[in-house]
DNA sequence: GTCCGAATAT
DNA sequence: AATATTCGGA
């Protein structure tokens, strides 16, 4: 469908109504981008079969304005449609994203590829595709072009500006498309045909763009405006350790120096998500794997240069070694128990970093300690339940873990080492967060054997935990004597732990003997109090027949 | 209102 | 899997 500048220009309420020829030979596919399209107010023309679409083109050609179109792996028909519908703006989808694939399409003339499943984002602007063919339709001379492009745009966004109260989508990617089409790029787009297709509008205004469109789409502004955005702020201020934290915070003081990256959904398709690379010591990223480096003083820049909106999109620490290792120094600095977010991001001194960064990543941190530290610790266990040595986690796990280097127990000091080893020892990227010879990361489908035995409370980790005090002592009593029999599934329940430890005897013996030779204390998780039934016939094997009289007054305590 | 930590989302 | 975001509570 020829669709003119003047054409958009009358259009009311455009790009609602924009008539969508859909070409799918999946029908499941077909009827959800159909619905996705109808809720943008397209209006859908399916098929699923491109004999139909053709000839659906050939005799009412007048009736699309834009095809998207599969482009199935098994068949070249599609292409066959491309060649077909040449005046059609078309837009070639597959999940096949192989390159030489996409190469034909736009060589044989697709405005555009699109990899399934396709993005809402990109299906709300494929108007663009229409719009820009529109704008270049038949119009040899620029200026020509130019002033009518203008013309258009001016009067769409008057009436918009109008239609305030109903604004909507549409509207805004309109408003969008004036301001810039009109005055930035119009000169260079209209000689040349290139989609000026959504996601893949090039450099420049983009930022400003998505920082604006998003803005006014979705009403995320005000929830941003509050401790968010006094933290991603880009503030550039000196504070030293003797401001209180309160005014630091306040000031997002730790946002110095933030590189950023425009976040890049452009035509490759990849997700690659927008990161900040909080480093003061940004040399020695040797991991950027992301290979995004390029683009860190691009957006830097460009944030300084202009407005600021770009903070707002998301944002991703890139944790590097380097980073992690200043996180663990201040974790230890601070002492486990006094590691709260704001104070590590205090004694980090990493700008750009946020309160939510560290707190996201000490979350993380926590959860991986809770799984290599019991076993250090577990040896200890018995003089740390009275809450002066407690760490980080009120109850302890009770069950004893096996250590990993039973000759090797680390001081205090060294528990948590800064790196275990050299970072130059592990893969790249590989962060260490244990002392040396822990498995860096116990993989979580060693964490299964919590649920083999019922009768130990796991927590979320997997470790054994004590139930809460206020089951109080009555819980550790004794039905059954120790060593009557090895507490049930004691052996199932190690049997697949992170450390592929099978417990002896030793181990269980401890346990039992700590148990036995201190019978106020709870009974450790994993050991059954006795019954009473084995109770008597261990004193009867003891040659105490009976029970003396006074013992039943003792009772459980 | 701020911060924390857990839960949940991306 | 890693990080961000949300949510409930202190």
């Amino acid at each position: 469908m020829v669709c003119t500048a003047s054409d958009l220009q009358e259009w009311k309420d455009f790009p609602k109504g924009l008539k969508v020829l859909l070409l799918d030979q999946d029908s499941d596919s077909a009827s959800e981008i159909r619905s996705k399209l109808e809720l943008m107010d397209y209006v859908v023309f399916t098929f699923c079969n491109e004999d139909e679409a053709l000839s659906a083109i050939a005799s009412k050609s007048d009736s699309f304005h834009i095809a998207m179109v599969e482009v199935s792996t098994s068949s070249n028909g599609s292409f066959e449609f491309l060649e077909a519908a040449r005046d059609l703006p078309t837009i070639m989808m597959s999940n096949n994203h192989c390159l030489s694939t996409i190469m034909k399409c736009i060589a044989l003339g697709a405005v555009e590829f699109l990899h399934k499943p396709l993005c809402e984002d990109k299906l709300r602007n494929i108007w663009q595709h229409v719009a820009h063919k529109a704008f270049n339709a038949g119009v040899s001379e620029v200026s020509e072009s130019l002033k009518l492009v203008k013309e258009t745009s001016v009067s769409m966004l008057q009436r918009q500006l109008k239609n305030e109260e109903q604004n909507n989508d549409e509207s805004r990617e309109m408003r969008k498309l004036s301001v810039h089409e009109t005055d930035q790029e119009m000169s260079a787009a209209s000689d040349k045909y290139p989609a000026p297709s959504t996601p893949q509008l090039k450099g420049g205004a983009r930022l400003l763009d998505d920082g604006d469109c998003q803005d006014q789409t979705n009403g995320t502004v005000e929830k941003e405006s509050g401790e968010q955005d006094g933290e991603s702020k880009f503030v550039e201020t000196t504070c030293d350790d003797s401001m209180s934290e309160n005014i630091q915070e306040a000031q997002g003081q730790r946002d110095r120096d933030v590189l950023v990256k425009e976040e890049d959904d452009s035509a490759n398709n990849s997700k690659c998500e927008s990161m900040i690379s909080p480093l003061s010591e940004n040399k020695d990223r040797s991991h950027d794997v992301h290979g995004c480096n390029d683009n860190l003083s691009k957006a830097s820049s460009l944030h300084n240069s202009a407005r600021t909106r770009v903070n707002r999109k998301k944002m991703k620490v890139d944790w590097t070694p380097e980073l992690h290792k200043k996180f663990v120094q201040a974790v230890e600095q601070l002492g486990v128990d006094q590691a709260i977010p704001s104070r590590i991001l205090d004694l980090m001194k990493v700008e750009g970093l946020t309160r939510h960064n560290v707190a996201s990543h000490l979350q993380k941190y926590r959860m991986h300690r809770r799984h290599i530290l019991p076993k250090e610790d577990e040896r200890r266990w018995p003089h740390s339940r009275d809450g002066v040595t407690r760490s980080y986690y009120p109850h302890r796990p009770i069950m004893a873990y096996p250590t990993h280097h039973p000759g090797h127990p680390l001081p205090p000091g060294a528990a948590y080492p800064v790196w275990g080893a050299p970072p130059s020892n592990h893969p790249a990227g590989m962060q260490m967060w244990g002392p040396p010879g822990y498995l860096p990361w116990p993989s979580p489908e060693n964490w299964h054997w919590k649920t083999a035995y019922p009768a130990v409370q796991a927590d979320v980790w997997g470790c054994p935990v004590m139930p809460p005090s206020h089951h109080g002592p009555s819980f550790a009593f004794p039905q059954n004597a120790p060593g009557c029999h090895p507490p049930d599934g004691l052996e199932n329940s190690f049997a697949g732990n992170s450390f592929d430890y099978h417990p002896d005897e030793e181990v269980i013996d401890n346990i039992v003997k700590e148990a036995i030779s201190k019978p106020w204390l709870p009974l450790p998780l994993g050991l059954k109090p006795p019954s009473t039934d084995c109770v008597l016939a261990e004193l009867s094997r003891q040659g105490i027949p009976s029970i003396p009289p006074h013992a039943a007054q003792l009772g459980p305590c």
